[in-house]
DNA sequence: AATGAATGAGAGTTCATTCAT
DNA sequence: TATGAATGAACTCTCATTCAT
């Protein structure tokens, strides 16, 4: 996932293990029924130790969804930043984070527990991947390929459409009771979904359209 | 909201009065802690004549979630079935739902508890009000007013964009920190989210909008 | 059990289907599982009923104890006075008492919660069926029909023996789990149990006996 | 008591004075109104050290019911193994069971309420000290110095005599009410018991009584 | 005579956090 | 650096009892 050069020390160690307990942990679970316990003995240290490393359960919490926010743009940036035309990007970048949801469901039931957790996280992480689509949005407009419609709020419907698509063919699958196994988005799924947005974005005609 | 004529008696009275608290209690703390004690609190009766009305903690919050579904989907329709045309009823089933989400931020606040809270009671939640997307579009597409998509796949999608609208404008307003006063959708982000819906759903030149 | 002549009053009916279902369910759940509610329910009538024929939940109790104690007792002596024999009618009463035991499993399960419960309903209990055995054993030994023995301490070595031996093979059955189905002790235990007594009680040879 | 000769641990003292404390509180208030913090309390610790070392309240109930049957085995094994004859090693074990009642009077007042509490519990506490009689007349009985009887009646039938007579003169006293102090068997009541048992047991004349 | 809604003290149990080792 | 025993506040839930009807 990241670019690791340095040699960790053992402590950096202990702590990479116990964050990656509570992720695990954190998912299973949800924030409330994972014990502190729970995660220390995931990660195959002391009850002590955690406090070594974080200040309190909220505090992981928190890096959780930091870590989970900055690889799930990580994983669409990548993806999107190889296609060749703005709708291949769009479709790619979707299809990462689509991939990413069913590989880590974590990112679904983790964030959605942190209003309540840690308040403001959950805004910054949606604002953060927000603000990825309305630059690549506003770059977009600027080149005439998406119509004229405020960045802002187009780049939120698109959060607000890849969430809920996510959670609704991801999460709970074709017919799958929640909590149940995860796969990917079905491919016309996926395909009336990009279509959806295809036409929302789509430059031209605009006039027109308003009326309809 | 309802139209029960027959007068309550003193037990669906005070079931009434938990019933409500409830509401305000898990909106305001969250499911976790709101405790028993501070919705009896709230409610001004009893601990021991909680559990006369509900089995458990869980239980008031199905009820809480039931009864919210049960009264945004009823805004929705009685706006939008005043309505004279297709989008017309469109923009006031939106309206709708984010004045009911400016009145009761307990909507987002309670339904996103769910997931670990009680399972199923959020899919349930968002397929019923889905449903009425979906049912609206299929009609309105057998009449050439909705453009070739799959109506279940697009009435996700607007789910979740008045979803995360609703979270980003309503929620969070303009700039304020979660948890804040809450007002309605600015009628510029109101028209823009309208305006990216009607592009994505009108009707014709489907074929060439399909190859992209 | 009683020799009913007078009709019962509407309140006394109320009163004795109370107790009655208070055996039942003393005798299922034990003292303390045994909720008010439970009792009434068992007994058809509101909760404040029972507070109008009992003041309070260990009042009851002991009413049960007492009436368990009189019809115990009252089988004993039905049973035992019909005997020709001292010895017929030793036989008699433990049968009686074991009958009484396996119709009445309460008898058991109710008076060993008694200590804590009620302190003093257990030992007027044991003192009360103990007393028959006494009076009886004295009026045999000045008949020289028992051996050189303390009556006293004779009537309790018996009470300890229908206790146990009641205990062991009505109440746990044969090879049943506690709680499971009961039945009567099986005639070899009976007869062994028996033998077991009268060469305790049995007159004559009291000099070499004491010396073996 | 025991032969532990490596220094406990402090996990150990800790766990050890919670069983005492345990026994202490359960002899005087009994299962029920023996809270966890009335124990933890008389241990001198917290609350939640009680869960580190027992699962639930029945737990500990269920280990003291345990330790005691131990004890109260082993105080009449070594009292009757120290003995010459037969006769003697009745005596003895009595003695030390009387003695053990005495100096515990736990024994009594927390088996007795194992019923409700941990089916099966009294019934395993009973049948312990059982086999050690039966195994005793067995032996007894081969050497040609008990009658012809069964031993497995023969001792449940002391069992109860021995349950009887010291909760009769042990527990309650010569005139005293339950609760209050208690002192060792008066003399003349052992030697009236043992009396008694050695008449049912002793060998010989069996043909005629057991014509009866 | 009868009801059952209402109460609140108290139960058993959990768990984030601390700190002596 | 690492531990895990110890804590106690807080939780959900029960139930004997009261009292207005």
């Amino acid at each position: 996932m990241s670019t690791i050069s340095q040699p960790m020390t053992k402590g950096e160690r202990t702590r990479a293990r116990i964050l990656v307990a509570a992720e695990r942990v954190f998912a299973e679970l949800g924030f409330h029924d994972a014990s502190i316990v729970k995660i220390t003995e995931a990660a195959g240290v002391g009850q002590g130790t955690f406090y070594l490393y974080f200040a309190s359960k909220i505090e992981v919490f928190d890096e959780v969804v930091e870590d989970l926010n900055r690889r799930v743009r990580h994983a669409m940036i990548e993806a999107s930043s190889q296609a060749g035309t703005r709708i291949e990007a769009e479709r790619a970048g979707f299809r990462a984070f689509f991939e990413f949801t069913a590989e880590h469901p974590a990112l679904y039931r983790i964030v959605r527990q942190a209003e309540f957790v840690s308040p403001g996280a959950l805004r910054l992480h949606y604002t953060r991947i927000v603000e990825g689509y309305r630059d690549g949005l506003a770059k977009a407009q600027a080149a005439g390929e998406v119509g004229d419609i405020d960045p802002e709020v187009a780049a939120w419907a698109l959060m607000g459409i890849g969430e809920i698509v996510g959670m609704r063919w991801v999460l709970w699958g074709p017919d799958v009771a929640p909590g149940g196994p995860t796969s990917a988005v079905p491919p016309e799924v996926f395909d009336q979904a990009m279509t959806f947005i295809e036409r929302a974005l789509a430059p031209g005609r605009t006039e027109e359209e308003g009326r309809s």
